[in-house]
This record gives structure tokens, sequence and C-alpha cells, in this order.
DNA sequence: TCTGAAAGCCAGAGTCC
DNA sequence: GGACTCTGGCTTTCAGA
């Protein structure tokens, strides 16, 4: 991961219908060098996939949410884990420090929903002690662009 | 947006990096009809944009972070937004319903940065009235995939 | 690990059905 | 919307350094 790497990777990032022709500028190297190393990149697990990026309410799903949950420690917390999964409109469930256990993130159609996800999905799990809902009134900001990061020492190859 | 248009930006969400044959074949449409769906999808905006996926880690941001932030309205609160756009270690920045007023999400290098960012950035900023940080210590699901849902009387052009 | 060239593939435009 | 064609540009691969 050098400044090379680092270059290709915040270029394709940007812009994933980027061609190799444009990247080899970006780079500085020739094309085959530039393909041999963005190559590497996603076989070192570096770049993981490649994704059109969509509008949520063009697709459907204008309501942002998001879910404060505690929940009892063991088999109730495998079995709300294996719920999160499985759930589609559930973009992002994280375990927090602090007094909440998750943090989840929704995406869905409406409000309507989000009544409905809650009703028969989440609140008849077992050992739920908390729940809060908290809906996104405006968006400031929304990236999934990385900052990629110069770790001074890290220069392997 | 119909049934086949859903097909194909689901099919690009999921993989950005097939062919049109690919997607020929899951729309079930020929080649140049599909191509001409998939500009058409970009030209309305549905599909907004291309990108390759990086792990966080290997790119020097293992660290997630939400903040919780509440703000006098006015002035400040433009001087925070205007903040949180500029910083490309935030990542999201949504207005929620509550009691807080916004809810941050952060990657970072490490406990350091995020102690540096709050110390220089945030808690400098005028009109702060609370602040609370929250370190993710594990990710459940942590997905960009949107749920493309069928609007039942959208069948438009 | 890079360069440069050659070979093969795919997307894009045009036409007709 | 489908099928066909052609062309340009791009990706891929390989020899050579």
């Amino acid at each position: 991961m050098d400044e090379i790497d680092r270059k290709i990777v915040i270029a394709v990032q940007q812009d994933g219908a980027a061609g190799l022709a444009d990247l080899a500028k970006v780079s500085g190297l020739s094309v085959s060098a530039t393909a041999e190393r963005l190559k590497r990149l996603e076989e070192r697990g570096v770049v993981r996939g490649w994704h059109a990026e969509l509008d949520p309410a063009e697709v459907g799903c204008p309501l942002l949410a998001f879910l404060r949950v505690a929940i009892r420690p063991g088999k109730e917390d495998i079995a709300f884990r294996r719920l999160i999964r499985k759930l589609e409109t559930v973009l992002e469930c994280h375990q927090l420090t602090g007094e909440w256990s998750y943090l989840v993130k929704l995406r869905l159609p409406d409000i309507a929903a989000l009544e409905t996800l809650m009703a028969e999905e989440i609140r008849p799990l077992a050992g739920m002690e908390r729940i809060s809902v908290e809906i996104a009134m405006a968006t400031v900001k929304e990236t999934a662009l990385l900052p990629v990061i110069r770790a001074p020492e890290e220069e392997e190859a």
C-alpha cells in the first residue's frame, strides 16, 4: 500500500466507472502496471467490490430511521443479530459503547412500513429491554466514500 | 420504473462490474434494450454513480464512531453544517427527531485521531450544548445496498 | 515490477424489422 | 423493443528489461 496504490484506490472509490486508461493517468504508471496493481488490490481485499449507487427515494425508500436497542445478552442477542442480517431494510447495525446495545440504521418506504417492521419483527423478539425509534428529518451529509489515510509505517509490499 | 428496471437496478447495485451482456440476461431483454434502460436510469438519477467499495481497515480507518450533537439553532448551526461537509472523516450527518440535534457517523484511524478531531474541530464550535461520543465495538451489519421496493402505483414510463 | 505492443473483446451508433 | 453490423476504444496478455 504505497502512495501509488493510494491514488488508485481513491480514484476507483470516487469513480468506479473509470477505465484503466484513466487510472493510468492518475497513477502515473502504464496501463498494464495499473491493471496489475488494481488486480492485486482486489485480491488483497482492499477493493471489496463494485457497486452502482442508487437514489434512495427513487428506489422507494425515502424514509431514514435509526433504532436504539438494548437487549439482554445471550440467546436473545443471537436471535436479534440473525434477524438483523436477514432484513434488507436494515442497512447497518453496530454495537456501541454506552448504555444502549445497538444502533440500527434503516431505510424504508414510509412510516407505515416502519411501524409494521417494529410490530411484527423487532418488538416480538424476546429479551428486548428498551427500544427507541428516531426518524431523520434532514440529511446534512451521507457518503460511503472512506477517507484514505496515509499510514507512515505500513509501507509494505 | 417497472419490474425490468427494478431488476437492472438491483443487479448493478450488487455488482457494478457486470457487463451489459450479464445485465441483459437478468432483465430478459436484448443487450441494446438493456443498455438504453440503464442509460435512462442514469439520466433520471436513479443510478447516481459508480464506486469501488473499500475495506475500511485496509485504508487506515478501522475506528467507527458516532457523535450525538445538540447545537443551538441559527448561525452556529450553519457553521456546524459547513464543518461537517468539509471533514472527510465524517461519513454521515443526519438531523433526527428527539432531543439531540444530530447523529454523526465517523471513520477514523484511531482514538487519538478522534480526540484530536473533537478537541480541535468539534468542541471549539460556538453554540454546542451537548456532545456525546460513542464508539463501535462490533459491527453486525454494514451495507450500502438499498432495498429496492416495488411501488404499486408508480408504474410510470 | 514496469513498459510497450499485439490480440481480442465490448460498448455505442446506425439501420431495419 | 429486437436483431444485426461496424467501428473505436478499451482491456488483457505476453515478451522483454
